[in-house]
DNA sequence: GTAATACTTTACCGTTCGGTATGGTATTAC
DNA sequence: GTAATACCATACCGAACGGTAAAGTATTAC
């Protein structure tokens, strides 16, 4: 009995995604998540808990959608050099692209939540290694195929890919030229050999 | 005529500086500042205008004073190949010998401010960019002593570097195995040749 | 229809925020 | 010594913060 909740709820969590991955956790209010989730406080407070609470639904929402997007990503292309190809330049194209740099929520927390929270510190780096696996298994999977060498080191290789995955994802926040980013680019694709 | 001030400016400059580095911009309160630097509020305005002023001015304390330091360190040995290696080893070392990963202040404001506010983009971005020219003039100096292949494209292979290096960085305050970065660390290294 | 229930809305809570006006105090120039 | 000056400390400002109590309203079960 009771009246039924009113707002689509993933929905709402849709919107605060994007605000918290926009303007990260402090600097987003809750003044700013209502209007933006187009429900009211009380409401935000009953359906999610609290302002962290909710900014963990968002992140969890977040990387996993991000995850299964990479994944399919990699695996859409027979060659795997070719997928990490245009899975980096697709990247640098989108932030280019946009006049604004969202960069990805997880880098996004990890920089400004993980070393004060250890909720988020597990939360973030569990996203990463699970990314790396999923490169991982496209480099392996290329080394079966024989596109790359037998003697490449696939899980050491795989983790320097994410690192510099990373950087790029932060650099680009300051806007360089863009041929800095290419450049860094080219140089990380030719260690898939 | 009148009263001199009494505290030391560029100590409490410093103590601002730790204290921004350590929880970045918006987590830092007033009360966080004048505690930390052992005077009052006015104090703060009257020497450095603002909070935002006094931010910028310790962010271009930290710039210049850790551009002169990975500048020495590269200068160092004489070997190209063993100063970046003991530049990246220490880097790791650090981190994860302190039990708090403050990580570089620079990259911190690249994504908290620099997506917002301008000033921090350019301010960033230069700092990025003036690291990266360290690093080719590193790399030229190899290729110079034939220590690095002739080859080798410097630009692009010490933009790649500053790039690996972001990651790097970003990543350990996730805190994942050691293991994790030294296989990146290795792999980056294995560039230089 | 009725009573119970659970959501929405409004208004408000105490606290903390960045920033400043004010008044007391020490130092300077003369 | 004296007057002018500039710093220091306290107290305070309005605004915004995260969070909630209370009242109104729609929906449910019976």
């Amino acid at each position: 009995m009771g009246r039924n909740r009113e707002f689509d709820e993933e929905q709402a969590l849709d919107a605060a995604m994007q605000l918290f991955w926009e303007k990260g956790y402090e600097a987003t209010s809750l003044s700013d998540l209502t209007s933006r989730m187009g429900i009211q406080r009380p409401s935000i407070y009953s359906a999610f808990g609290g302002k962290k609470e909710l900014f963990e639904a968002a992140l969890r929402k977040y990387t996993m959608a991000r995850a299964s997007e990479i994944r399919t990503k990699l695996q859409n292309n027979p060659s795997v050099k070719q997928a990490f190809r245009t899975f980096f330049e697709d990247l640098v194209d989108e932030e280019y692209t946009e006049g604004f740099s969202r960069g990805c929520f997880s880098i996004n927390t990890m920089v400004e939540l993980a070393p004060h929270d250890e909720k988020f510190e597990i939360l973030t780096r569990e996203h990463q290694m699970y990314l790396s696996v999923i490169f991982q298994e496209a480099i392996e999977r290329g080394m079966q195929s024989g596109e790359l060498e037998q003697g490449t080191n696939a899980k050491a290789l795989s983790q320097a890919l994410l690192v510099s995955l990373i950087g790029l994802t932060v650099i680009m926040k300051s806007r360089p030229e863009r041929s800095f980013v290419d450049n860094s680019v080219e140089v990380m694709l030719a260690l898939l050999k």
